[in-house]
DNA sequence: GATGTTATGTGTGTTTAGTCACATACAAGC
DNA sequence: GCTTGTATGTGACTAAACACACATAACATC
């Protein structure tokens, strides 16, 4: 009796905890106090796996919906001579939006997620997620909100990648990473750059040392330190 | 009186006409019976455009909902330098799905839509919309399907234009025009081809005639004929 | 059939990106 | 220190794509 009372206690502590980590990622839901909403968010169950999991590739889909806790979720496509490209990147408090495609028309994407640190998630199943869609309107809007703003996202890749030469999407690669950065030392190799961009090393690395010889960037292993971010910038426009 | 009556049996038989466009080039919404949807049909502006007419573009937002009868639109993007790229295409039957960027958020997405044939479409106000997305599910769900497809087939075109060389993606092109086309003979110029794939006129045009030497297609002015399918199809596929 | 317009063909040169083959360099652990 | 892995630097070459400059060629129309 003791240890039933006690295991209810520590059930409650979990859903608490559980509710507190999820209304912090997702500010925009935190005010759902649909009974819908709790029912499924109680029973849904957690998912803590570790950096470098494959959550779905082309032959592997995701059967489920998640709401991601904590950590982020890198989404790439890659080609037979082992390039790869990365489309977009999921984190906590966002929704991977391809795992709709297996979900709605239960047909995989040509796509790969993997995680790029540890990740918890809420996993919600398809039944679920389809009553909380009809059901409620806030979670509904935010859905579509996010999926609408996924497209754009993609159309502008597609405009940078069908457009704009290595030398300026490297630079603006390197913007935006020293942007969310805490501080000007940025730690990753040029091969990780290269997967970004869908490029190879090489050509990473000449690049790399031409804003380095403009003393944009240092150079040292695994770190791209920034001199100068208005020499990067000059970068980033198209020249002329 | 007699003028009044007269009026009013021609505005039922247009709404009949209208309902009968409707439910042909949308199937999947055919059996709507909501009254809200009908309400919203009944209200909704009829748009009549003919072709080459601009509907977005960065500047212009397009602040309405269209449900599509008649006709095609292109979807593209531009570069400095004058090439363009196709997104998409929207026909009837389909959405437009990107106008739910400055429906939703109110920004414009960095593309232009352009009619390619006399065009007739419902105009269904934002709020009208997002009414029907409330309380219509089965609107709702054709909604999210087409969203999270039109995101399936852009993430494709990245990685077409990421990784495939111009000989496999206009072979690839090629391919799918004759599919649509009736007959062996496509009418399209090669500029028309280059803005299709974001290159240049030139670049096509020597494509085009290698694929000509190999005996796949035949060139004419403005036109081009299909010789041999299973010639093209091995353009289409990796080297090796 | 003269004229203007649009479409195509093609030579030549340049730039960009990718490939291959190494050399070097750094970092960690024994 | 030495070894082993991983990361970077670079020369030399190839290929793909683009740019420029024309020459034709087809068609439209008057």
């Amino acid at each position: 009796m003791h240890l039933i009372n006690h295991s209810k206690i520590t059930h409650k502590q979990m859903q608490l905890e559980r509710y507190h980590k999820l209304n912090y990622a997702y500010p925009e839901l935190a005010h759902i106090s649909n009974k819908t909403w709790l029912n499924i968010i109680d029973q849904a169950r957690t998912l803590d796996v570790s950096s470098g999991t494959i959550l779905f590739s082309g032959n592997t889909s995701c059967n489920n919906f998640m709401l991601i806790l904590n950590g982020n979720i890198r989404i790439y496509q890659t080609a037979e001579d082992g390039r790869e490209i990365t489309l977009y990147r999921v984190e906590a408090g966002e929704l991977c939006i391809l795992s709709l495609n297996s979900l709605l028309k239960n047909k995989s994407i040509n796509a790969i997620a993997v995680t790029e640190s540890d990740v918890s998630a809420l996993v919600i199943s398809s039944d679920n997620f389809a009553t909380m869609m009809n059901e409620i309107e806030d979670f509904r809007n935010y859905v579509i909100s996010t999926l609408t703003e996924r497209l754009c996202e993609t159309i502008c890749l597609i405009q940078d990648t069908a457009f704009n030469n290595l030398n300026m999407r490297l630079a603006c690669m390197l913007g935006s990473l020293f942007e969310r950065n805490q501080g000007p030392v940025l730690k990753i190799t040029h091969q990780d750059l290269a997967f970004e961009l869908g490029t190879t090393r090489e050509v990473i690395s000449r690049i790399l040392k031409e804003f380095e010889r403009q003393d944009c960037i240092k150079l040292s292993r695994g770190y791209i330190e920034l001199s100068s971010a208005d020499g990067l910038r000059w970068f980033q426009t198209p020249v002329k």
